[in-house]
DNA sequence: AAAAGACTGTTCAACACTGAACAATAAAGT
DNA sequence: ACTTTATTGTTCAGTGTTGAACAGTCTTTT
């Protein structure tokens, strides 16, 4: 039976892709509570870094990037602009789409954020050497290729 | 200005653990999909894993692996229970624990459905070298380590 | 032009997860 | 023995996320 059935934790690559998982739930949760203190979760954090880099994108290229769905979109912003943090301005080209713009209060809070975010992630990784996070970081990189690969082919 | 806040994305562990990050995600939703079939979805095949592997072990002990809260367990494991998949009998040891068993069906459920993880992660992860594998297991374990050490110290 | 199709953002009902309050039980302190 | 403190599992209200249905706008086809 364990001929036809290899136990799952005996594969390394399987054993290898659970640490991945459960750490990126446990640094998902630390974050979580290092944002507390800005009044932030994630999600705004992966909008507001976004919005930082790529100013006046749309919220479904926004979606897109963030891989959530536009309903989840259509939620947030709305009230992260009533909060002052961001802007939502029509596209005169295409009435269709909002384009979206940090205030300065928003960039002010990205910049404060990513701050805490660039912090948790050096502590922890402190003790990697360089070299295995760029090469962890390639893997990850094709790996990520092949998931949307996927994600596409299936349309 | 640079100077005083370096963009993260020119840090090299900071991408790296974007990259993680995405990666999981990514994988996340694809495995989702895959499990469709068998009618469950992520966080049961994490339970019918953990009840596979250890089996007697009590709801509390399994929201601890699961780094989640007792109150899911309690919302799931029920459902699985009346869906035949899983046991929850008293211990008479401890009256206040109820330890969890497979049932042969659910066995069977977490048979396939680790199947098709696997068959995921190794279809996803096959052009990375096992070597490479394994280095990130490694680092992913520290990480691991580390963040558990920071969850305890909190309480 | 007109019609059909595609795309953008919104709404809504369904579901998932959490943390706090709770009841039952166990363990420790007195 | 009795009281206090801790632990286990449950419930519930609050919040987050999703996919489907929708209205408004562009694009393509005819």
């Amino acid at each position: 039976m364990n001929k036809n059935q290899p136990l799952p934790w005996d594969h390394p690559r399987f054993r290898s892709w659970i640490a991945v998982a459960r750490a990126c739930q446990l640094m998902q949760q630390s974050l979580a509570r290092s944002l507390a203190d800005l009044d932030i979760k994630p999600p705004h954090l992966d909008i507001l870094v976004n919005l930082y880099r790529f100013e006046g994108i749309s919220q479904q290229e926004l979606a897109r990037k963030l891989l959530v769905g536009r309903s989840n979109m259509s939620m947030l912003l709305p009230q992260m602009e009533k909060r002052g943090l961001l802007l939502r301005s029509d596209d005169e080209r295409d009435k269709r789409v909002l384009r979206l713009y940090l205030t300065p209060e928003g960039r002010k809070l990205s910049e404060e954020a990513m701050a805490i975010q660039t912090g948790l992630i050096d502590r922890v990784l402190s003790d990697e050497p360089i070299e295995q996070c760029m090469a962890t970081a390639d893997s990850m990189e094709r790996i990520i290729t092949v998931l949307l690969k996927d994600l596409r082919d299936e349309d």
